[in-house]
DNA sequence: TATTATTTTGTAATGATTATCAATTACAGA
DNA sequence: TCTGTAATTGATAATCATTACAAAATAATA
């Protein structure tokens, strides 16, 4: 934890950037609940318990310094509500998600997918890919097994 | 362009949807600009053309229930502003896209890419796949050559 | 200490999308 | 054809996430 932090914090004094109190709050907010997909309210919220004279805005801009700077991922599951994961350390890559269309449940996938396909891409477009979003839709394993039993189905 | 009309009217009559003059002319035009990926306010501008007695509100109510009826493929680059594909004839899926971070064009890819992949996706997690939305971002084949030539990156 | 740049805060503004509601239209049945 | 009902539309107000702004606070520098 304090470790990743001090990562963070390397990263942002690179950039000439200030790992200020009000960063850090949002820093630890987002490594404490890593497993979450945290909307900017969401992380507002949780780092006003800790730092109550935190600003919105600051939220918003600190998250958007830190997607900048790759830390975390902005994400979007078309709700109209960007979220923000912290990037696995070293990962260079975004995670894919599989959204259920029957719950919502979203369930990530750190595998990397996707190795032979960026090779194509690149060779038979000349894209040069530097990242990618990749999500599945469909029926998770526990809506699948509520339809089998009940025979209902949205 | 005519039958691809009547196959949109039929599925509308099929869940007792009406085609609306309103509607046929939304569908028109995304027909008349299937290479764009044109927001719901392009569309209302380019229906307004011919149709200038429409609302925005007509325009964003029948692109959600073409989207519904998967003939349409509501779409976010990530600007704040959802975007309108139609699908392919036939088609059971979303295609991807090439964002280049440096001009922003999008390119579409309609191969399928991800055949393999979702067949892990189900076996491995259990997880019965729908459809998926995959987006490769990284520097376009045009703004290699540039980078080459002048030696800039942004 | 004076100066300058960075950051934060609270709030106003923006902009896309959605909700509301009265008016219009389409259509089934008498 | 007339009538009643449900679907649809258009104009506009409301909502909600996000961004812009300006003044105050903080930190860095000389």
């Amino acid at each position: 934890m304090e470790h990743r932090l001090e990562r963070i914090k390397k990263q942002l004094h690179s950039q000439s950037y200030k790992l200020t109190p009000q960063r850090e709050a949002t820093v630890r907010v987002l490594l404490e609940n890593e497993a979450d997909h945290l909307s900017a309210e969401d992380v507002y919220l949780l780092v006003k318990e800790k730092a109550p004279e935190i600003g919105l805005a600051t939220v918003y801009r600190t998250l958007e310094l830190l997607s900048e700077l790759k830390v975390v991922d902005k994400i979007n599951f078309g709700d109209g509500v960007s979220r923000y994961d912290l990037r696995k350390e070293g990962a260079e890559h975004f995670h894919h998600h599989l959204v259920c269309t029957e719950c919502g449940a979203v369930e990530e996938i750190e595998e990397d997918l996707l190795g032979e396909v960026e090779k194509i891409v690149e060779k038979d477009w000349k894209f040069q890919v530097k990242d990618h979003r990749l999500t599945f839709h469909g029926i998770c394993k526990v809506c699948q097994e509520i339809t089998v039993k009940t025979g209902t189905s949205k």
